[in-house]
DNA sequence: TTGTGTTTTATTGCCTCC
DNA sequence: GGAGGCAATAAAACACAA
């Protein structure tokens, strides 16, 4: 059944949240994961220092930072595509005048770092909405209040009723149709406009 | 100048896919 | 079996406060 109350529509977005945080932070991160293999249980042994790698530049292991120029140049490329086919890796190096490898490592760095800012801004979305939700539990509840001590402790036939708890992420709403103010009507109004807005954002996220 | 924290480049080892 | 991807990590390079 597919509710059309704000809230309800919420806590369904919410769960789906949660499922595409811990997506990004587990099976998408590790595929392996996702494919049901155990957590690799390697340890990565430490590299010795100076290890031996295929020195560019005939034997200087220093590392040396891209210019400016070669990480515009780069960027431009990952912002078009973010793997790396062989073709591409050869005409970018060639282009740059670097080595294939380095061009690969950097594609694969750059993915490291896309990866963990996605997982950082699932991370801040899920966390403004659980905040914003708070926020309307808190003020339904304050609404209930005074709802009731007009009517004298008496929730009448057509008041709302809120169930669950603050902590719950399960809550529920049912709108107080007729039973609060205009004025506390208009509140409540505002509150759900600006949670579905959250709603949509957090939709457009989706599809990162 | 120096100590410290952050960012960037590079390596290692394991995994999947073809 | 090799290529390429990923997570974890090392270490150089850099930024910046004290």
């Amino acid at each position: 059944m597919v509710s059309s109350d704000p809230i309800s529509k919420a806590t369904m977005n919410l769960e789906e949240d949660k499922m595409l945080f811990a997506s990004l932070v587990t099976a998408e991160v590790n595929p392996r994961l996702s494919q049901g293999h155990s957590i690799p249980t390697r340890v990565c042994r430490r590299r010795k220092k100076n290890g031996k790698g295929d020195e560019e530049g005939g034997g200087d292991a220093k590392k040396r930072r891209l210019s400016d120029e070669q990480v515009k140049f780069l960027e431009m490329s990952f912002g078009e595509e973010e793997k790396l086919e062989f073709g591409r890796k050869v005409h970018l190096a060639a282009e740059l005048g670097l080595h294939p490898k380095q061009v690969a490592v950097w594609f694969q760095n750059r993915r490291a770092r896309h990866k963990s800012k996605q997982v950082e801004a699932a991370y801040l979305k899920l966390k403004a909405v659980l905040t914003l939700k708070d926020k309307l539990f808190e003020a339904q509840e304050e609404v209930r209040k005074m709802t009731l001590s007009k009517n004298g402790g008496i929730c009448n036939s057509n008041g709302g009723e809120i169930t669950g708890s603050p902590s719950s992420s399960t809550l529920s709403y049912q709108p107080l149709v007729g039973a609060v103010e205009e004025e506390e009507a208009d509140f409540m109004y505002v509150q759900e406009c600006e949670l579905n807005n959250y709603i949509i954002e957090w939709a457009d996220i989706d599809g990162m």
